[in-house]
DNA sequence: CCGTACATGTAACGTGTTACATGATTTT
DNA sequence: AAAATCATGTAACACGTTACATGTACGG
């Protein structure tokens, strides 16, 4: 499906950048919902060049490190564009190792089952916690209606995220409760 | 992290399956939070039976079909369960890629990117309707606090699904909301 | 007897992680 | 001068999907 491919020409198409400038947008915003490590990135941008996708030319920074900056080309933002219009099929259900657990969890006493819930019940509060942060530090005394284009697609990303652990605090309280009583 | 391993012994833990009953556990309740296609499930009962964590037998269906039956050993049950009680990470946030084309949706006109909220907002709802009956069909009439420990894990992941798909189609009608706006 | 479900396997390919490998620049 | 960060790459391995390949049993 080279989802990967798609990320990196979706950035690409905001303005030129670096291998390693792509490692780091992974690494923040966009890691809520797709991440990729510098090792299959420095090859991927290899194959888009190879396709005609993308091109880079060598910047200097100081005497002699040499950074590769890429460019996305006609062709590639033309393919990135057709995938971003077509309509996007349900992905299978995402694997979810505690879940997993939960489901075989009637192997262990009860009381190490309701540690286990509220141990992950700390992590995804703390998890929560941070976004619901962030999203105060970006957006906290602005009305949402007000925003460019832009900014509205960071917000509502970010929006998603905390929808979706603020559910999956949801269910541990009533796991727990459901299982003490 | 062998986590199909896992998965497998928590399925034989509960009695002897073939490979192909285990194919239809993937398909069904536990395709939920994970599966695995019987591809990939045949050579890990292989590996498993090599490692000494669980056994076939040979059984015949009829003239001469033969299936293996496979149970798990003492070893298997061992390394499962120290699996089960291990305190879980959290795990990195799932890939989504619909919301990574929301991240790069600024690029695509406004009547547009409602059309592809709208389309996903369907289709989400398609499947927590399909949830929600499942569960009122199985638990519907029933305290669930009545519950035996096995019914409950069901009971539990059941829910879960229903309120990650209900958080994921609030997103989407709160962003179709603000994109109107 | 025909279609569906039962039943088991392998091969090729695509995707993703960890580890290996190297070197320059900037900050403390 | 040392440490952190910038910068780019490859190799080995683990995990997952699609396609290939074969044959039996059962219900209508």
């Amino acid at each position: 499906m080279r989802t990967l491919k798609y990320a990196i020409l979706g950035l690409l198409n905001r303005g030129p950048l670096t291998g390693y400038d792509i490692t780091k947008e992974f690494a923040s915003a966009l890691g809520n919902f797709w991440s990729a490590k510098h090792s299959q990135i420095y090859p991927e941008l290899k194959k888009l060049a190879d396709e005609g996708l993308v091109v880079f030319h060598t910047v200097t920074q100081g005497e002699k490190l040499e950074k590769k900056l890429y460019t996305i080309t006609p062709d590639g933002r033309k393919d990135f564009l057709q995938w971003l219009n077509q309509d996007e099929p349900l992905e299978p259900t995402p694997k979810d190792i505690f879940k997993l657990k939960t489901y075989f969890s009637d192997a262990l006493p009860l009381g190490k089952r309701i540690e286990q819930f509220q141990s992950q019940l700390i992590k995804r509060r703390e998890k929560l916690y941070i976004l619901k942060n962030h999203k105060e530090k970006l957006y906290g005394s602005i009305n949402p209606a007000s925003l460019t284009d832009r900014q509205r697609s960071d917000y509502l990303v970010l929006q998603g995220a905390i929808l979706r652990e603020e559910a999956y605090v949801t269910w541990l309280r009533e796991s727990i409760a459901l299982l003490g009583s």
